[in-house]
RNA sequence: GGUGCCAUAGCUCAGUUGGUAGAGCAACGGACUGAAAAUCCGUGUGUCCCUGGUUCGAUUCCAGGUGGCACCA
C-alpha cells in the first residue's frame, strides 16, 4: 500500500482545523500541523490553536511544541516534520497535514535547498547597512557577489536582498550557488485540497473570530509575551497590534480593528499563493462528504 | 406640514467657471527557497440619487420627485 499525505490548507478563520479532525479521524490516522505559528507554545488564542476536545479527538504533532526563544524556520520543520513522517508512515498508510503556512507546506511537498542557517551578528551588520546607507547600497554589494541572483531578485525587497548577502557572506560562496531550483521526491504521494468560501463570507468568519478572541484574553496573551516582542516569532498578527497599543502608539479599538484587517490581507495572500498550486483542489469548508469522496478517488 | 442644507467609489469626503471624476481608509490582483501570520510590488473598482428641461454636450445649471439631516410649526 503506497504511503499517502493528506495535506489540507487555505485561509486563516476557515476552519481547517474541525475539517482536517473529521478527515483524519475517516482514515483513522493522525494530524500533523503545518502553522508556523501554531508551532509556539508560549502563544495560543492569537494563533487558535485546536482547544482542548479537538486535540483528544486525533493525536495532533507540531502543536505548541517550541518556544518563541527559538530561530525556528521553514528549513527546521521540513527535517523535523519529515522525520516525523517517517516514523508515522512505518505504522499507517494516510497521515494528514494541517496548516496554513505556505511555505512550510512547500517545504515538505517540494523540498528547499541545502543552506546554513543565517549568522545572527552578519543580519544584524546587514540591517544596520540597509539603515545607515539606504537599499541602493546592498543592492550593489549583491551586484558584486552574485550578480546571477541580483537579475532575478525583487530589488526593491529588503528581506530579499539581506538574505542572500548574509548567506554569501558567511559561506563564501554566491547565494544563488544553493538554489537548485528542483523539487525533491519523496517517499510517499500527496493529495492537496484546500478550503475555500465567498470571500465576503470569509470575511466575516475571520471578524467574527478576531472578536471571539479579543472576549477570551488575547490582550492578556499579547502582555505576556510583550517583553520579548523583538522576536521574529512575534512578528506575527494579533500580537504585533497589541504592541503597538502597548507601546501608545494606537489605540485599542485601531487594534482591534487592524487585527481584523491583516488576518483578511493576510487570507488573501494564502489564496494567491494555493491558487497558482495547480495540485490544489478547493471545498468549501461544509463539503466534508466530497472530500472525503475526492481523496478516496486518488487513493485508488 | 413649512423652510433650509445635503445626495459623487464599499466608507468618509473633495471636485468639475458645463466637455462623463479623485483623495484617504477599506478592497482587489501579483511576487515569493532558513524572517513566510514575514517581506515586497501593482490596481480606482463609479448609472456622480431618479425623471424631465435648457444645451452641440448635464454629474455640474433649472424644475419636479425620492431619501437623509437641521430648524420652525
Amino acid at each position: 500500500m503506497p504511503k499517502t499525505l493528506i495535506v489540507l490548507t487555505g485561509p486563516t478563520g476557515i476552519g481547517k482545523t474541525s475539517v482536517g479532525i473529521k478527515i483524519a479521524q475517516y482514515f483513522n490516522t493522525e494530524i500533523v500541523s503545518s502553522d508556523s505559528r501554531q508551532i509556539f507554545k508560549e502563544l495560543n488564542i492569537g494563533t487558535a490553536v485546536p482547544d482542548k476536545h479537538e486535540l483528544a479527538a486525533v493525536k495532533h504533532h507540531f502543536i505548541q511544541t517550541h518556544s518563541i526563544n527559538e530561530n525556528y524556520n521553514a528549513s527546521r520543520y521540513e527535517t523535523e516534520a519529515l522525520a516525523l513522517l517517517e516514523e508515522l508512515f512505518k505504522t499507517r498508510d494516510i497521515v494528514v497535514m494541517v496548516g496554513g503556512s505556505m511555505l512550510y507546506i512547500d517545504a515538505i511537498c517540494k523540498g528547499i535547498d541545502i543552506m546554513p542557517d543565517a549568522d545572527p551578528e552578519i543580519r544584524a551588520a546587514l540591517k544596520k547597512q540597509l539603515e545607515d546607507n539606504g537599499l541602493e547600497d546592498l543592492r550593489l554589494q549583491l551586484k558584486t557577489i552574485d550578480p546571477e541572483y541580483y537579475k532575478t531578485v525583487d530589488l526593491k525587497n529588503p528581506a530579499r536582498i539581506i538574505h542572500a548577502l548574509e548567506i554569501s557572506i558567511q559561506t563564501g560562496k554566491p547565494y544563488s550557488s544553493f538554489r537548485s531550483n528542483q523539487t525533491k521526491t519523496r517517499p510517499f504521494s500527496i493529495i492537496k485540497i484546500a478550503l475555500n468560501s465567498e470571500r465576503e463570507i470569509l470575511h466575516q468568519r475571520i471578524n467574527l473570530r478576531v472578536d471571539q478572541m479579543v472576549k477570551t484574553g488575547l490582550e492578556e496573551e499579547a502582555r505576556s509575551v510583550y517583553p520579548k516582542k523583538h522576536l521574529n516569532s512575534l512578528n506575527t498578527v494579533g500580537y504585533r497590534e497589541w504592541f503597538a497599543y502597548f507601546n501608545g502608539e494606537i489605540t485599542r479599538e485601531k487594534a482591534i480593528e487592524l487585527i481584523k484587517r491583516n488576518s483578511r490581507r493576510y487570507a488573501r495572500k494564502q489564496i494567491t499563493w494555493f491558487r497558482k498550486d495547480d495540485k490544489v483542489s478547493w471545498f468549501e469548508p461544509s463539503q466534508i462528504k466530497e472530500i472525503i469522496g475526492y481523496i478516496e478517488a486518488q487513493l485508488r
